[in-house]
DNA sequence: GAGACTTCACCACTGTGTGGAAGGATGGCC
DNA sequence: GGCCATCCTTCCACACAGTGGTGAAGTCTC
């Protein structure tokens, strides 16, 4: 059991803690969805018994980590404190904030940070350009791995990783329709390793590009990596490399002051 | 036991799930503190055995709830899926955006939204006057009830509620070093409640002013509340009749569409 | 290199979390 | 208006998951 029907997560380890466990699961289910979800269906997709479900539910909502009306349960509140700490007290995050308020203003880019988490990658910061429009709240949006500036990190996995990604994969398409070549990828993979970035022309976007340089922590891992992104027109072939340059540089510096 | 020295929770009810209900104790341990803990310290503030400390954070940060290094343990990039998740389908929060974008350019003044939660409340959205906004760090803050626009919530509390409040406020000062005066407080409150606004001056930050206005939801009861702020140049007195009544309109729209 | 501090692994006991089933509540359909 | 289908809630007895003491292994300080 303990299929979530995603599968978006890397192998889950056996554990004990339990009801820690499923309650987490249960917000998982609450996190992925983006409309309120009713007991049962909770249920159903947490692969538990209902009366557990309600259970669990009942202390978070408790707690303020969910909310009901008579629609069924939403995320809570109470949630935002967790991701507001986080925000602020991520040593990666402070150390990418000017490096990217910098790398924005030297660019004329929009410059963003992202963090890989199982199989997709995060949005952690951003910082808009000149082009003053840029609504909403990217932050906390979750990414592929295997598009635009999320191939920076998949060209850090080790082989293995690598294999088990692609595994799940098998049934993704770009956007404009093509189907993923696995042997395609895996040698642009190895040109993005031996170059030291990424580049991406209307993958995930029509029309948009972007280029993006890993962030290598302590153990010499790639788990974020810094982008800039703008029209496709803003970011001409010539201009690809002396970016790349400069996000690799960028990167440095936010590992070098974050760990 | 169970008491975590911080007093800022209403009164904990007794529950089954204690490994849950003790997960989150933790949880709300780390998002409350601005750095790393150790093992030992979590399980000290937190109340609990240090074994059991470390099974629960074990599994969080296999979850990527929670993250460590040597200095110990830091909230996780996992929470910021739940805080995007309640951002993205909270109903109030959808309703109240464009509310929010209007007042702001309507006033030319820095309009928010924020929520109660506990003797606090939360800062939920924030739309700046006239610069477009920047991306919101304040978000997710916890700010004081009894201080700024937290009056508009404080002034609907049930009276019940609102001794509970004043009991556990009592050791507070104002940020100009004033200290609160119960009656002075109450007789300002019950005007807010027969105004239907709140105004301030200085009170939480030296030089600025707000006004706000609860937003009522479908039980009658205030649990979140819409603000102006500004220099206090940008808010003299004569002008607070009409922003009052405007701030009103406003909550109104927002608790016709979220509710 | 000794001392003080951590974090970690182990294990026997007990009380918590479990899920089935039965009782209410609600809403849609004829 | 009555019937059936869903959904939510409450209750209970059992099994096993969660607990916390203890001692070993690791790490930093002076």
């Amino acid at each position: 059991m303990a299929e979530a029907g995603k599968a978006a997560e890397p192998a889950k380890a056996a554990t004990s803690m339990r009801s820690l466990e499923r309650a987490i699961d249960v917000l998982e289910v609450l996190d992925a969805s983006h409309h309120a979800l009713r007991l049962t269906e909770i249920a159903r997709r947490a692969g538990l018994a209902v009366a557990t479900t309600q259970r669990i539910l009942g202390v978070l909502e408790a707690r303020g980590r969910v909310e009901r009306d008579a629609n069924g349960y939403r995320p809570g509140v109470g949630l935002i404190f967790g991701a507001h700490a986080y925000l602020t007290s991520s040593p990666l995050l402070t150390a990418a904030r000017p490096v990217l308020q910098d790398l924005a203003s030297a660019t004329g880019l929009t410059a963003s940070l992202f963090k890989r988490l199982g199989w997709s990658r995060v949005v952690l910061a951003r910082v808009a350009g000149d082009s003053p429009l840029r609504y909403e709240l990217p932050i906390g949006e979750r990414l592929p791995l295997h598009l635009g500036a999320g191939k920076a990190l998949a060209a850090h996995m080790d082989p293995a990783e690598l294999d088990e990604f692609l595994a799940q994969l098998d049934d993704h398409t770009l956007a404009d329709g093509t189907t993923l070549d696995r042997d395609d990828f895996l040698a642009e993979l190895k040109l993005i390793r031996e170059r030291g970035y990424s580049q991406a022309r209307g993958e995930r976007e029509p029309g948009m590009a972007s280029v993006a340089a890993p962030v290598v922590d302590a153990d010499g891992t790639a788990t974020a990596a810094v982008q800039v992104t703008g029209a496709q027109a803003d970011i001409p072939t010539e201009r690809i490399p002396e970016l790349g340059l400069e996000l690799q540089r960028a990167a440095l510096a936010i590992a070098r002051r974050a760990y």
